[in-house]
DNA sequence: TCAGTACCGTACCGTACGGTACATAGCGTC
DNA sequence: GACGCTATGTACCGTACGGTACGGTACTGA
């Protein structure tokens, strides 16, 4: 699963401010602005856009890359580990999920690599499913393998206790997002979601101390 | 949340050719198809194009709508409900949802709404919105109503029961077809998760002889 | 001072596509 | 057989966009 190319790409100051203004534009209007929008925005040359990333989905690919080199999510000290500290964990990093997919950056983002992937035109969907679901599912294998070692945990198949727990999460606000549904949940409410998520995870998979406590209001 | 308008409308024999016409071609290039394609493709002028469907956008809302049209959705008969059946409906009803998410057609349909959702186009993400996450909502509440009078469900809130079960479902499958993992489950892998994720469902929201009961093996 | 480099701004080219106009052909009706 | 109706096929127009070319400018280093 981790055969993909990682392949961090360095980018220099005025390039990652193109980059953004691509991000910017990408929000704004999907996959319909022209690269000599591109420029407008970021006060740049076409050829020097040519130059630097070849074509337009040269660009595009890039400005994914860079998005995603942004996001960092949470881990777990295997050290430590407690019933609450892995509850802790698992919480935040349903909170940060929930924060990413609902982000109207990671929307846009999200929106041009489905479009792409069903063109069949590049390797966006493919490199944004390696960012998304994939690096979540790699993020949270270790996690989970912690709580099961420490007997917190419980479960027949590890893939599929991360898909619970995936979906569990996500439910279906990532697609009404993408779907355009405007409203995204404040801090407060992701925090809701998250919480409740992670309660109805651990009824399922928790052992020990964790399966059937409440969650602790904090 | 039924206030969206459900207009029926019905296509002639020869338009539903040329919409099915579309949809293979939505398939096959996502959003990159020509009209000129589509008449090719179907054997008729651009002119009959233009005055049955206005421009491009009506013709991608008329064939959303065809296809949406198509898709019914196992109910529930609310007279003679037992834990059985009710286990049952829900099965099938994932069974359902899980076929149809992870289909080409569907998957090539989502792409295009969300891609026009993002660029502010039209209202193809309401249209797709409304015969997806919210329709499956609306037609399992009744089955859910039907399960807590019944005393086999206990829930707290009628909408969170039902996005946790969406979640369980539909889990990761959706996005990751719709990025373009080729991958889809086979009918008895299907069959599989749908009954897993009934399970698992049960296991949160079921009451009385419904909880904790393991599936049977019909 | 001058060559080299990196970049900006803009004009330009080819093409592909959405949309329109028109000429033509099948077909039912009187 | 003349007519309206509907649909096909094709030629055409305007435009927007991807990509290239080129002139001009600022900076660097010898």
């Amino acid at each position: 699963m981790d055969i993909a190319v990682h392949k961090e790409v360095e980018f220099s100051v005025r390039q990652r401010e193109v980059l953004d203004a691509v991000l910017a534009l990408m929000v704004e209007h999907g996959d319909g602005f022209s690269m000599a929008a591109v420029c407008r925005r970021a006060s740049c040359s076409k050829e020097t856009l040519y130059n630097w990333f070849g074509d337009r989905d040269g660009l595009l690919t890039a400005t994914v890359q860079w998005q995603a080199s942004k996001v960092r999510m949470p881990g777990l000290d295997s050290s430590a580990v407690s019933a609450e500290s892995l509850r802790q964990a698992l919480r935040s990093f349903a909170i940060s999920w929930l924060e990413v997919i609902t982000s109207d950056v990671s929307a846009a983002l999200n929106r041009l690599a489905v479009s792409h992937a069903g063109s069949g035109k590049g390797r966006l969907g493919g490199i944004v499913l390696e960012h998304g679901p994939l690096a979540m599912r790699r993020r949270l294998s270790p996690i989970f393998e912690i709580g099961e070692n420490a007997g917190l945990l419980q479960f027949d198949a590890i893939d599929l206790a991360i898909r619970t727990f995936f979906g569990l999460v996500v439910a279906d606000w990532q697609i009404r997002k993408m779907l355009g549904e405007a409203a995204r949940p404040s801090a407060s409410g992701i925090e809701k979601i998250a919480r409740r998520a992670v309660d109805e995870f651990l009824l399922l998979y928790g052992a020990g101390e964790l399966k059937n406590s409440k969650s602790s209001k904090e």
